[in-house]
RNA sequence: GCCCUCAUCGUCUAGAGGCCCAGGACGCCGCCCUUUCAAGGCGGUAGCACGGGUUCGAAUCCCGUUGGGGGCACCA
């Protein structure tokens, strides 16, 4: 009895551990769970590490990292396990063998001895001819004797399938409909290294564990046809198709590292963004959302989940969108959970001393509606945790506004503020008042400028009694004194 | 080159023949608020790729053109 009997969709997102984890994965993954969660099914983490020249030994717990940050969690995988176990495909090199040998017994399949450079040669002379590339079948019907008389072999045979004439080449695709695809050629099945290429492993680990629902990229179309075939030949039935369109770079391209940091899902994770932020922009793209809201969680998404709304055009990754997402989830959080996250994160990016972590939390809130990423948050109170041996003014805002003409602002600040009895916001703002824009006849924000440079070091900060404040007296005071005596 | 696929503001999208001289969001611009910067409030800018059909009527249906994207591996 197959899985699929049991009851309740089963899906599976299935990446291959090559490297930092693909923010396409995330997508996917949020698409499948979206619509298991609404349906009750099963969400299954393969990992497909058939490609040996490619495997990165740390990406696959940096795929398990990144999808938990996320809150995409799967019920069966690796490291969870589950009733089709292995849920890794280097683990299962013997179920794959007797369905090769199936297929070579009956004539769907065949051996190939052909190099790699015969092959390159071959599809050189047709591109140069302009035909379509494909394999020529110089191995087909031959013994390996036979084939290697005419030369350009290897040892090692690889085995491909035999594509018929009549290849079915339209399927139903659930967001697209009916589709057609191109068709292919003798495509290689199992790897002269005894692994199995993608086609052959997706198709009987999809139909070993139930798959009820193969949901994956764009990309995949043209390869269905094979995949059609392999589940005829192989008596399994047919699980449905759903293509999702191709997340984007800004050129339209297939979004890739290179070109956007926005790819690699750490990158998100090293920029303070937040999980729920990121999950919701993801469910934006290229999804129709069906209330008037843009925000909503992925409790709602999955409530309301349909292909339906699934649109078949690859959104561009808008990062300037995501970071406004981003701020709006910031400033919906508690202040106190605010101050933990940037702890945290702060803690994460090697930037926390001992006492810092008491300023950070009393300073989060003044960032707190200020900053779209905690990498930014954090950054704002620089000031606020960096060492004093350590502390310096940017050049450019001293130049702007600890000029000559403005170091009698500075003194009447520091003498204002020596004898002060209460150091809060309030008193600091009421002293300052007094003495500069009252005393000095100065516009607040040129009062206030010179001040806030010398404690700050900078001319953007946050709000300025407040920061002088939780900076403390001392520090604030050594800072003013400084920027008097050195200019 | 061959095959497949897609096409609403700069970007993400609503729109499933009349409710659309096209709605929302981000961005951008202006104003208000204001100790800087934000946040917030108010207002504005900008689009149905093009050409033919079908129809009383098309952003919505059909055809073509153009443009974009994907695939054509012993990578997934």
């Amino acid at each position: 009895m197959t899985a699929a009997a049991e009851g309740g969709p089963r899906l599976r997102v299935a990446p291959s551990p090559t490297g930092d984890p693909h923010v396409g994965t995330a997508y996917m993954s949020l698409f499948n769970l979206g619509f298991v969660r609404r349906h009750g099914g099963r969400f299954v983490l393969r990992i497909e590490d058939t490609d040996r020249a490619r495997f990165r030994a740390d990406s696959e717990q940096q795929i398990y990292d990144t999808l938990h940050w996320l809150g995409l969690t799967w019920d069966e995988g690796p490291d969870v396990g589950g009733p089709y176990a292995p849920y890794r495909q280097s683990e299962r090199l013997d179920t794959y063998q007797p369905f090769v040998e199936q297929l070579l017994a009956d004539g769907r399949a065949y051996r190939c001895w052909c190099s790699a450079e015969r092959l390159a040669e071959m599809r050189e002379q047709q591109r140069a001819k302009k035909l379509p590339t494909g394999y020529d079948r110089l191995c087909l019907g031959k013994t390996a004797e036979e084939r290697k008389a005419l030369g350009g072999t290897t040892d090692t045979p690889v085995v491909r399938m035999l594509i018929p004439d009549d290849v079915p080449l339209t399927f139903t695709d659930v967001i697209r409909g009916e589709v057609s695809a191109p068709r292919p050629d003798d495509q290689v099945i199992l790897k002269a290294d005894g692994f199995p290429t993608y086609h052959l492993a997706v198709v009987v680990d999809d139909h070993l564990m139930g798959i009820t629902h193969v949901v994956r990229g764009e990309e995949w179309i043209s390869s269905t046809p094979k995949h059609l075939l392999l589940y005829r030949w192989l008596g399994f039935p047919e699980p449905a198709f759903a293509h999702m369109p191709l997340l984007r770079n800004t050129d339209k391209s297939k979004i890739s590292k290179r070109k956007n940091p926005a790819a690699r899902l750490t990158w998100f994770v090293e920029e303070g963004y937040l999980p729920e932020a990121l999950v919701n922009f993801l469910a934006l793209l290229g999804y129709g959302q069906p209330g008037e809201s843009e925000i909503f969680t992925f409790a709602e998404f999955s409530a309301s989940f349909d292909w339906a709304r699934v649109n078949t055009v690859g959104p561009v990754f808008d990062l300037q969108k995501l970071a406004w997402l981003n701020g709006h989830y910031i400033r919906a959080l508690s202040a106190e959970e605010f101050g933990e996250r940037l702890v945290a994160f702060a803690a994460r990016a090697g930037e926390l001393g001992k006492d810092a972590a008491v300023v950070l939390r009393a300073g989060a809130s003044l960032v707190q509606e200020r900053c779209e990423t905690l990498a930014q948050g954090l950054d704002m109170l620089h000031f606020l945790i960096i060492d004093e041996a350590n502390f310096a003014v940017d050049d450019a805002a001293a130049a702007k506004h600890l000029g000559a003409d403005q170091l009698p602002t500075v003194a009447a600040a520091e003498a204002a503020l020596r004898p002060l009895s209460e150091w809060s916001a309030a008193a600091i703002e009421q002293a300052l008042r007094e003495a500069l824009v009252d005393g000095l006849g100065l516009k607040p924000r040129l009062a206030f400028g010179p001040v806030r440079v010398a404690v700050t070091g900078r001319q953007v900060s946050p709000p300025l009694f407040e920061s002088m404040e939780i900076l403390g007296r001392d520090r604030s005071l050594a800072r003013i004194g400084r920027a008097r005596a050195e200019r």
